[in-house]
RNA sequence: GCCGCGGUAGCCCAACCUUGGUAGAGGCGCUGCACUCAGAAUGCAGAGGUUGCGGGUUCGAAUCCCGCUCGCGGCACCA
């Protein structure tokens, strides 16, 4: 066939997409002896219009899959929806439209999109989170975890957030507003549903060291917000009263040095110390802390407040008394919700008892061997390691030392212990709204008067989400929508038969993507959530592919579900991803994120119609390194396109030589051409192993400049190089430009698709040159350019420089002191 | 304040990690030439640098080490 003289994208794109859909080139599982290679999308929420960090996103994960599938893997690259959540309950309350009926359509416009830029994906395997078949397993899941205790309910402040009208968890409050609609979260007190993460965070801790394939910001994230940190509890005895405060202490080195305690405000024992003459300050006190929000209360910059409550703890050390405080900066839900405060050691208490006329004593000292001045004349904190000074039998000892033995005392005398505290905190799932996972929960008065919660037997699962009237149900005030759906609300007890009622909230979405990749391994079993044997084949994840902002929430999450999946007995693996990409930003022109707001939105579907998928990719992938943000130009778009344009012309510049045999030898012109392409599959191959795609097109640009430049074969042996060039610009072009590769190949006598052909192995011989350049420096300064054979030996090589004129020039009346030779690149001359 | 990422030609970026070795692979823009009646398109050629700053190691530093600076992102009263 011919080819058009003209690079029309719109002619090929459609039909490439097509056939390969017709063919089923990208179903997985199709090559069962082979290696596997399982490469994955963050789960995508299907809102109507893909955006470009969409595409960027879909783009390396594509690029790998089909190299990988070229380099002769079996490769999983499946695709699905998160396609419960609030957006479709938000526009619901807006327009009356059901959430089932808006996300069905965005699905549809959205897949229509990602088809049209040619990714990909297995579509036998797609995943679709709101429908009952995937929910049930959530309902599964649960039912599981909370026969092992890692369900709980409990009674407690939650954030809620007053945009969303729900629960969030802590998670996704970010600088006091919602992550989602940035609105105000407050404090609610309500019962809700949590998972006991907790429980795994030191494992989840411990297994980022395996993780080496992971960014480092995004372990140290999760590092930072498990936040472990070791320490002791001490019991200070209440002075006149058998009540004992225990505190959190990460210094007991500085026990010594303790002048007062504080409790946090809501802190059981402060009703139980209060002096009486205390009282009345006190309450006001703590309802004034209760009315602000913990937000308000502990952020940056909020001034430190407390008052005295008339009680006195007791050192347990030194059995002297010390005064006991509540203040706001002290959490209840952290460590024990009491400190010991030591005002020369620590930056707060410092702060505070200068504001309250608290005394300061000094019981570290510098290692230096510096002196501090005595606490009341002290500017500031002293929160390094020291030595230990008027703390008894301590005095003297290294801070490192005096921690291990200080708490090896208490221990030993029952007035504590060593301990290790975590901030991250259980993961509170339960969210007062419709569109999302039903909790398979039923309260009897009758057999569950402590309303625990009846949990749906496994055979009734799916508990569905019933048919509503939407404008009725989905209001945005009030109680859950579920509540007022009487007919679905109200059921038997499952145990008892008396008129019970369901739990009327829906899991966090963040639930659904927990397991949505073990999913897509057998997406129509009905046994289990899926299928053991394929987890075994192909778990864990080999690369995914998303944005950092998840670092805490989704990529956390993902991590603990794992362990339980592996603790239940369905999968094999105790980390769900080895290798983890997370893609930077694609902002406007203008440097901005990309928003409606500033009118820089570049719509990928525009792109597309104009210069086609093709094209599109080539820019997305060509602008920068993966991890990096980069902003939207459009001139660099034209860029892509020329070149596809140049490859194009090239192709259809050569037709002549689709037929042309030569078994060689290969000289000159041919060989050059040779050259060219065997570096060229080096070159791009070795790129996209470190995944460095940019660099890898710019060597498909520098060989087709190459070819360009070789012009038009003439002899046999020039036609069949360039015929072999052609083919291998179809290889090297797939991962990146699949359509146009395709229909090169083609028209090159390819048969099948060039994703199925596998990548050549480039021929040694052929990357390396007869020749090679060196630089001739005199005292690191470069005085000359020589070419020499190759395997030139160093004699050879200093022979050639030093016969040099400009070298001759640069040395002359010096002394030779050294001579430097680095093989391939240059010889240095140092004299003097 | 702590952690992470980045600063190379007018612009986007390579080379840095893995081996310290001629600062340039690629793209955009610019200039010139060819083609053309002319332009567009295309092809070919070219110019363009104190590698953020200072110091150290080295025969030799964009690269390794130390200090600083600017920009971006995350976390932050967690005892």
């Amino acid at each position: 066939m011919a080819m058009n003289e003209r690079y029309e994208p719109q002619a090929i794109e459609a039909k490439w997409q097509t056939r390969w859909e017709e063919a089923g080139v990208f179903r997985a599982g199709t090559r069962p002896g082979a290696p596997k290679k399982y490469i994955l999308e963050m789960l995508p929420y299907p809102s109507g219009k893909m955006h470009m960090g969409h595409v960027r996103n879909y783009l390396l994960g594509d690029v790998y899959a089909r190299y990988f599938r070229m380099k002769g893997f079996d490769v999983l690259h499946p695709m699905g929806w998160d396609a419960l959540g609030l957006p479709a309950e938000n526009a619901a309350i807006k327009d009356g439209v059901h959430p089932a009926v808006r996300t069905q359509e965005n699905i549809d416009s959205f897949k229509a999109e990602i088809r049209s830029l040619g990714y990909s994906y297995d579509w036998t395997r797609e995943v679709n989170t709101s429908h009952p078949e995937y929910y049930r397993w959530n309902q599964w899941f649960f039912i599981q975890m909370l026969e092992r205790g890692l369900v709980y309910r409990r009674f407690s402040k939650v954030n809620w957030c007053t945009g969303c009208h729900t629960v969030i968890a802590n998670e996704q409050v970010k600088e006091g507003k919602c992550e989602r609609c940035d609105s105000p979260v407050v404090d609610k007190e309500t019962p809700e549903w949590a998972f006991r993460i907790t429980k795994y965070s030191q494992a989840l801790l411990d297994g980022l060291e395996q993780l080496k394939e992971w960014p480092e910001r995004v372990t140290s994230m999760q590092r930072n917000w498990i936040g472990r940190s070791e320490g002791a509890e001490i019991d200070f005895a209440v002075k006149g009263s058998d009540e004992k405060v225990r505190v959190f202490t990460t210094r007991i080195d500085t026990l010594y040095g303790c002048t007062y305690v504080v409790l946090a405000p809501d802190h059981k024992l402060v009703a139980k110390v209060t002096a009486p003459e205390r009282r009345a300050e006190v309450d006001a006190f703590v309802a004034k802390m209760a009315a602000v929000s913990k937000v308000d209360r502990t952020a940056e910059g909020a001034t430190k407040e407390g008052v005295f409550t008339g009680a006195y703890a007791l050192n347990p050390f030194t059995g002297q008394p010390v005064p006991i405080w509540i203040a706001n900066f002290v959490l209840s839900d952290y460590g024990t919700g009491a400190v010991m405060s030591v005002p020369a050691h620590d930056a707060r208490d410092f702060e505070f008892a200068r504001k309250y006329s608290l005394p300061i004593q000094v019981v570290i000292q510098p290692a230096s061997g510096d002196k501090l001045p005595e606490g009341d004349k002290l500017e500031g904190a002293f929160t390094e390691y020291g030595v230990l000074v008027g703390s008894g039998e301590f005095s003297g000892l290294g801070s490192e030392e005096a921690r291990r033995k200080m708490a090896a005392k208490v221990e030993a005398e029952g007035r504590g212990k060593a301990t290790v505290t975590y901030r991250q905190k259980d993961w509170g799932f339960s969210r007062q709204r419709y569109w999302g996972t039903p909790i398979p929960i039923v309260y009897c008065e009758k057999c569950d008067p402590e309303r625990r919660g009846i949990p749906v037997p496994l055979d009734q699962l799916p508990v569905r989400l019933p048919e509503i009237d939407t404008q009725a149900v989905l209001t945005g005030k009030g109680e859950p929508p579920l509540a007022k759906v009487a007919s679905w609300v109200n059921t038997p007890c499952p145990k008892c038969g008396s008129p019970a009622r369901r739990e009327p909230e829906t899991m966090d979405t963040f639930v659904d993507s927990c397991w949505y990749y073990a999913r897509y391994l057998s997406p129509h079993y009905d046994a289990a959530p899926f299928d053991p044997a394929e987890a075994k084949r192909w778990l864990p994840v080999d690369v995914y592919v998303g944005g950092p902002e998840h670092a805490v929430m989704h990529l956390l999450y993902f991590r603990f579900w794992t362990r339980v999946m592996k603790e239940l007995g369905l999968s094999p693996v105790d980390e769900p991803v080895t290798r983890l990409v997370t893609q930077g930003i694609v902002n406007g022109s203008d440097g901005r994120k990309m928003s409606k707001r500033w009118g820089n939105s570049v719509a990928p579907a525009s792109i597309v119609k104009k210069y086609g998928a093709d094209t599109a990719r080539t820019y997305v992938l060509f602008a920068g390194p993966p991890e990096r943000d980069f902003d939207w130009s459009d001139a660099q778009v034209e860029g892509a396109f020329r070149f596809l344009k140049r490859v194009w012309t090239l192709a259809a510049t050569h037709e002549a030589v689709a037929g042309a045999t030569h078994a060689g030898p290969f000289e000159g012109k041919a060989l050059e051409t040779r050259r060219a392409a065997h570096k060229c599959l080096k070159r791009v191959g070795e790129a996209i192993d470190r995944l460095s795609f940019n660099t890898a097109i710019a060597g498909i640009m520098e060989y087709i400049n190459a070819l360009y430049a070789v012009g038009t074969p003439e002899t046999p042996a020039e036609k069949a190089a360039m015929l072999e060039a052609l083919r291998v610009l179809a290889v090297v072009l797939t991962p990146f430009a699949p359509h146009i590769a395709d229909e090169i190949a083609e028209v090159y006598g390819a048969k099948g698709f060039t994703v199925n052909q596998e990548w050549p192995a480039f021929d040694p011989a052929l990357v390396v040159d007869e020749e090679i350049p060196y630089a001739v420096q005199v005292n690191g300064k470069l005085r000359a350019e020589i070419k020499v054979p190759a395997e030139a030996a160093e004699a050879e090589v200093r022979a050639v420089a030093e016969a040099d004129e400009r070298v001759k020039a640069a040395m002359a009346g010096k002394t030779l002191r050294k001579f430097v030779f680095v093989p391939k690149r240059l010889v240095n001359f140092v004299v003097g």
